[in-house]
DNA sequence: CTAGCCATGTAATCCGTTACATGATTGG
DNA sequence: CCAATCATGTAACGGATTACATGGCTAG
């Protein structure tokens, strides 16, 4: 009841430079790098999270880190993960996620959609569905140059794994818009001849 | 290019307030039911966050505020919405939602699966085709009760929208678990025959 | 020489949740 | 009378972004 057993809960970003660290990315700037550049569609991160979440692993000895630059070489610090780096990682791993609180913007904005004229919900959900038709076909595409590419890195299945997930919820979210710009459609049209052969009840 | 010209970027509890007060909701009690009980599936909202808004909201004159109650009444503040709160609340109904830093744990997590035992890989997926299993049906239920319902709330439709959402993306998520889920076995499998007949370019 | 990238870091701020505190009212 | 629910609020904390500050190195 009283003792707090939960192995208290650590900020994400902890566990994001972890896994970064164990795929032999050394140092912070490649980090935010590899996250721009390859994590962009499911995952995000900035500076002020990675340099401090670095300095913290250093001081629990999860990571160690080399600030000696041989001369002639560019300074930064270069870490690497300890064998207890590695088990927290492992252990985080296997935890499973727990959902944080939805907030979908978009949604929230259409079930208030009755106090706007319904062109402008038809605005809302058309220019996300233009949004979610350009993501999907770019996912599409990084899948299959990753698929085709020449020099594959260990980490490929995986990596398909995730843009394949992007690329189906986008898919069925486009499926989705178009399903809802036909009813407000059918909601305007009914709208605008309120009269007319309208039996009412 | 020195101007400041955007209207500075409010809270999106802010706006959630201002909707539901909106639909008639007078207190914050109210609302926080209002969002557990049917906004649930795509919005949340703290009474630490509620509370405060009001306020805010009144000192601003975009609501006003009863305090009193009539004798033998609860007590209780009853909010309302001046034109100039249904004006800003129009205005950001129309502003096209910016979608938030992506974060998803699960997707995090597989893109570093190569570190654990596949079973481990096939379980984070699994227990997460189960939960939108569960989801989806619950969305459904929920979709068709709200669909037979006698009494009808006028912004039903919109509601419908959502629940649609929900429920498509639940759906689409579970054929991509279950598409990785046999991505899985099939790599499982081949890591347990690294001889056999296997042929090495 | 200088514009731009490499590289590290901090301070301010923000949005939001959680936990806590209080008390009135109602139903059994 | 007591438990549950109605109802309002605040304080502390936390995770994360943004903006800022600094400086070395490199290519043109």
């Amino acid at each position: 009841m009283s003792s707090n057993n939960a192995p208290k809960k650590q900020p994400r970003s902890r566990y994001a430079v972890l896994g970064m660290l164990s795929m032999g990315l050394e140092t912070g700037y490649e980090m935010k790098k590899h996250v721009e550049q390859n994590l962009g569609h499911f995952w995000s991160e900035s500076y002020g999270q990675i340099y401090p979440v670095l300095r913290q692993l250093v001081e629990e000895e999860l990571a160690t880190c080399e600030s000696e630059n041989r001369p002639g070489e560019r300074q930064r610090k270069r870490y690497s993960l300890t064998s207890v780096g590695w088990a927290e990682l492992r252990a985080w791993l296997i935890r499973p996620p727990e959902p944080p609180p939805p907030r979908l913007e978009l949604l929230l904005k259409l079930s208030f959609g009755r106090r706007l004229p319904i062109e402008a919900c038809e605005k809302l959900v058309g220019d996300h569905r233009e949004a979610c038709g350009r993501d999907a076909a770019q996912l599409s595409s990084i899948e299959s140059a990753l698929r085709n590419a020449a020099n594959r890195h260990p980490d490929q299945p995986f990596w398909l794994i995730t843009l394949r997930y992007g690329r189906t919820l986008r898919e069925a979210e486009c499926a989705w818009c178009d399903e809802t710009l036909e009813q407000l459609r059918n909601m305007r049209e009914e709208d605008e001849q309120p009269s007319g052969s309208a039996v009412r009840e």
